[in-house]
DNA sequence: TCTGGGGTCCTAGGACCC
DNA sequence: TCTGGGGTCCTAGGACCC
């Protein structure tokens, strides 16, 4: 039961971010419980899952390949905290990776079986707390603040019984930061991993949050947080201490201000249940670069194959886009975009090919490719009837009505 | 030692319309 | 003849995230 609406409690605002623990690697772990306690390492493109691998638990350590004998493009997406230890880290290269830790074992992806994993945690999160923002396979957002029990020890309460709930239901163990707001409930949920819970309020802004590297922060990448550094600001505090105006002269109106409000802790975006995908894509790298005369024909049916993809990925999903484009990234890593808006949605494979084939002529193409990617975008999703809704719900009401 | 694949959002210029 | 804005759509690139 929902409380009075003049109740005496006063109800804080409680955001939870949850971070699965090293999720591909712990799925993996529970297949083959062998690996425990070594460096293990997830990754590596596209090697097909080997045959060989599928007896699980019985599988030999020697059956599995080790990250120095590992030739090829690729990168990490997970390693467990055994292969932490040695330095290596989402989005390393396989081969650097190999030089730090040769005797690492590799395993290939199996995003059939994380996903499947991704919606059983999921699951056991909404029938708990049912506003919960989904953030990608390992992620989520969740609205404490009505939840029963969401409020008893600033959270904790309920970040526990989540937390033995998604243990009980898969083996797998997270780690939750809870916050007055998501912005601090992220950087929460990183101070105590694996399997911890951290509890934030927003009185411990300046001892907690104001030391962190400012590029802990979701939103300071690479090039933010170079920017910054050359400005003589490493951490959060430091630019809290800044001036508001300065940083809009500096980062940009609305950067500026985002930093400004990010350094105080203040953040105000809901956690959104619901959202419709803005495009969709394929895309792959070739693992020797092509060039478009020498390699043709392979460049052609790869680009055709791409095109089929995103087709059945729209047609399954139920979603027709007019926005249709093409992605290349160059051998010297430098990526083209084209795209081209057509009349009329489509997620007909045929068409989208000849669509992003008009596309590929406007770009140049002397250098060799390393990857080819297409993209539908400006999605409309399909009615029962097979035609597309209306992009912002029910159409307007003839204009004489309206007068009335 | 080169750097995957799937996304979102923002910016900025030009076209075009009112 | 010269000089306006505002709004929307399209396109290309880039930063960032998981």
């Amino acid at each position: 039961m929902p409380p009075p609406p003049d109740s005496p409690v006063p109800r804080l605002r409680r955001i939870a971010h949850l971070d699965m623990d090293a999720f591909f690697a712990s799925v993996e772990l529970l297949r083959y419980p062998q690996l425990r306690g070594l460096p293990v390492v997830i990754g590596g493109g596209r090697r097909k899952a080997d045959d060989a691998l599928s007896a699980g638990a019985s599988v030999p350590l020697d059956a599995f390949a080790r990250l120095g004998d590992y030739v090829g493009r690729g990168v990490i997406t997970t390693a467990t905290y055994p292969a932490r230890v040695f330095g290596i880290g989402s989005a390393m290269g396989m081969m650097k990776a190999a030089r730090l830790c040769p005797q690492a074992l590799v395993l290939p992806a199996d995003f059939e079986r994380y996903r499947d994993f991704s919606r059983r945690f999921k699951e056991v999160i909404r029938d708990i707390a049912p506003v919960m923002e989904d953030r990608g396979i390992d992620e989520v957002y969740i609205d404490f603040t009505d939840v029963p029990g969401g409020q008893r020890e600033g959270g904790r309460t309920l970040a526990r019984l989540i937390q033995k709930s998604i243990f009980d239901a898969t083996g797998l163990t997270c780690s939750i930061g809870v916050a007055p707001n998501k912005l601090i409930a992220k950087l929460a949920s990183e101070f105590q991993k694996p399997n911890g819970i951290s509890i934030v309020y927003e009185d411990d802004l300046e001892r907690l949050i104001w030391p962190l590297p400012a590029r802990k922060v979701n939103g300071i990448g690479p090039k933010a947080d170079a920017k910054l550094e050359r400005l003589g600001l490493r951490t959060v505090g430091d630019i809290a201490r800044q001036d508001r105006a300065w940083l809009e002269r500096t980062f940009g109106r609305a950067n500026g201000a985002w930093m400004h409000a990010m350094s105080h802790g203040q953040d105000d975006r809901p956690v959104v249940t619901e959202s419709t995908p803005v495009s969709m894509s394929r895309e792959t790298t070739f693992e020797r670069d092509l060039h478009a005369v020498d390699d043709r024909a392979e460049l052609g049916a790869v680009f055709t194959r791409l095109c089929e993809r995103v087709a059945e990925d729209l047609q399954r999903k139920g979603y027709v886009g007019r926005t249709i484009g093409i992605k290349l990234r160059y051998d010297d890593f430098k990526t083209a975009t084209r795209d081209q808006t057509i009349a009329e949605a489509t997620a007909d494979a045929a068409t989208i090919r000849r669509v992003a084939g008009q596309c590929l002529k406007r770009v140049p193409l002397e250098r060799r490719l390393r990857l080819l990617g297409v993209r539908v975008g400006a999605l409309l999703r399909l009615g029962p009837d097979g035609r597309p809704l209306a992009e912002d719900g029910p159409a307007e009401p003839p204009r004489e009505l309206q007068l009335f």
